[in-house]
DNA sequence: CCGAGCTTTGAACCGTGGTTCGAAAGTCAA
DNA sequence: TTGACTTTCGAACCACGGTTCAAAGCTCGG
């Protein structure tokens, strides 16, 4: 079956570009990164990157609808699971940092949503609203049950994910810290801020 | 003495263009701000922004340049004084919130660096540095005083800093919650993250 | 080996937006 | 009032970068 070989390609292609693409987004911002320096981060032609994607919005837009659906999908498993406020939230922070730095699938660049179109800004921000209440009813859960210590879960879920958010702006693969020392640093710092 | 009143009008209208221009940075976003957007917000006509401004770099430089300014003289005088690092750390977070959110001089753009020519962007990214290095300071000397948890005073200042430069991106003057209930939320929380 | 799609190419197009410029308007001392 | 100097204006300039396109190269079934 050929066909199915073809469609494969394309979607190896379609990936491997996101990836770069995500990579450049996270290294140099969305606003400063060009369709031709993605198009060489992926080893097309300029013009090529158009027969996989229609714009360098709707790349954006992938990037962060990938990411989102990830750190979506950690929420639910953690919720789904008997784990204490504590442990849902570590585990939360551990899988957004991945998604953050973790060059494998790297769509970290969920953080620029003004370049974005009108229909497909609503359906990121809509999708972004979900996994702050999702990290808020962490928070919340947490705080009715007596885990951690009174607050209010709405600043202190911004605070703990502009933390989050932040790491993209300084990390670099070739900097001392891996990945996973920052996710561990992080959780113990943000987490112990809230258990009683 | 007219030439006075001149050089003084002359400045005022530099810090307002500044004021505009920095809310709109902090709205929209360095790249996504025009200049004729920010003449408009400054009441002004386009061209009439270069006699006062070289660029739009040298703009946001001076955004920059301002709130980092105002931010290290709250550390040099809070560590003049006898407080205990939970203290210190505690006037720092808000002296940071409110320079990012104050509309005052809300000189808030002290994020984006990408968008610099190398000669400011070198100022910039040294006081930058300067500035990170003295809350790591804080946090280091708690840990040292054993006021502080033991942890790696590094990724939690970046951590810190991460939470309240985000504020930036989310952070609403019509919103719901004032300055000052943020500044206050977000020093207990990323206070008692750090206390034994 | 051929032809019908896929895929790739890079040069050219074109809107956006930072910047320039020549002239007009305003300000102030004489 | 006048004239020198400062300030303002907005139309035009120009480079940059997202996008298009027509032609060429590839792949694979027949």
């Amino acid at each position: 079956m050929p066909a199915d070989r073809r469609g494969r390609r394309a979607l190896a292609m379609r990936h491997a570009i996101l990836r770069a693409a995500a990579g450049e987004f996270r290294r140099r911002g969305f606003a400063d990164t060009g369709m031709r320096e993605i198009a060489a981060a992926a080893d097309l032609s300029p013009g090529n990157l158009y027969y996989y994607f229609a714009s360098k919005q709707e790349l954006l837009y992938f990037c962060q609808s990938h990411s989102l659906d990830r750190m979506l999908a950690t929420c639910r498993a953690v919720q789904a699971g008997r784990l204490g406020a504590a442990e849902r939230l570590t585990a939360v922070i551990r899988s957004h940092v991945a998604c953050m730095l973790d060059e494998l699938d790297g769509a970290a660049a969920h953080t620029e949503v003004e370049g974005l179109p009108v229909r497909l800004r609503a359906r990121i921000v809509a999708k972004r609203d979900r996994y702050e209440a999702a990290v808020r009813r962490i928070v919340s859960q947490g705080v009715r049950g007596r885990a951690f210590a009174p607050c209010d879960p709405v600043l202190v879920t911004r605070a703990l994910l502009g933390a989050l958010n932040w790491t993209a702006r300084w990390y670099r693969p070739e900097g001392e810290r891996r990945p996973a020392e920052i996710a561990d640093a992080f959780a113990d710092y943000l987490v112990r801020g809230l258990v009683k």
